[in-house]
DNA sequence: TATAAGTATGGAGCATGATCCATAGTCAAG
DNA sequence: CTTGACTATGGATCATGCTCCATACTTATA
């Protein structure tokens, strides 16, 4: 697959995409310059890469953490209890996400209600909510 | 409450603090010259709306739209009816958010699964997911 | 073989969200 | 009335995550 047709297989930009490879996120393989093309071919393994990466970055992580986790996650192949543990870490990270949008759902949700009631004394408080 | 105490009830770095007020994100009031302090000045609804944005930032609004909301909100303080409005969005964006998250802890929990399983033959697959 | 389309590389530029710094004014304590 | 702590201002700088550009090479097509 060369980078156009991998552009379109993942949504992601060219650019993007050696971005990403110049950062060691994506590592596609490089054909040999004797005969053939010298440029980059991606697999599907790529694609199901960037989409992690795209997952990781909705999950919050920075592009540098996503590397680091990547790169463990490998290392973790041949250990599956680490392979584990980096993944309950990824877990557990958007569990408290996921509280802090359900506490923010909460608040917003008393505000519309409270809005909807003509505003009665009792607003609701954002210190009420572990936001 | 003067910047420094406004920093220590919110938490906030006082450069931050000063780059949200020059973003109009925050708008203490300013003492006037005339025989006291020339300082700002910043109150307990100022505290409020400090935690106000840090929700907003972890809903995923970046500090421009931050800006466009709150000032939807107070012109609608007189309109229940486009307040809602506003909320209800914040709302909807919070799911979307919500359901984006679900969909990646289902992955991965099944990948921690699969490893404890000894990763027999089906894989779980990313692309199986709504990430 | 000319030409267009695709690819590779390095570096510049950009938007966001801070963070730091130089300079200068204000104020309370000693 | 000097010193030190705090404040205000504007601009420089920085990290992140792209995005664009100049240049140059490769390859397919006419």
């Amino acid at each position: 697959m060369l980078i156009s047709e991998f552009a379109k297989a993942t949504g992601l930009p060219i650019d993007t995409i050696r971005f990403y490879i110049s950062k060691g996120l994506l590592t596609p393989e490089r054909s040999l310059k004797g005969g053939s093309r010298p440029y980059q071919t991606f697999k599907q393994e790529d694609v199901t890469a960037a989409r992690m990466i795209r997952l990781q970055q909705t999950l919050g992580y920075s592009l540098g953490e996503i590397l680091t986790l990547n790169q463990q996650y490998r290392a973790g192949e041949t250990s599956p209890e680490l392979t584990i543990e980096v993944l309950q870490m990824q877990i557990d990270r958007l569990e408290e996400r996921k509280a802090a949008l359900n506490a923010a759902l909460s608040f917003l949700r008393g505000k519309v209600d409270w809005i909807r009631a003509g505003k009665p004394d009792d607003a609701p408080r954002l210190e009420d909510y572990q936001c």
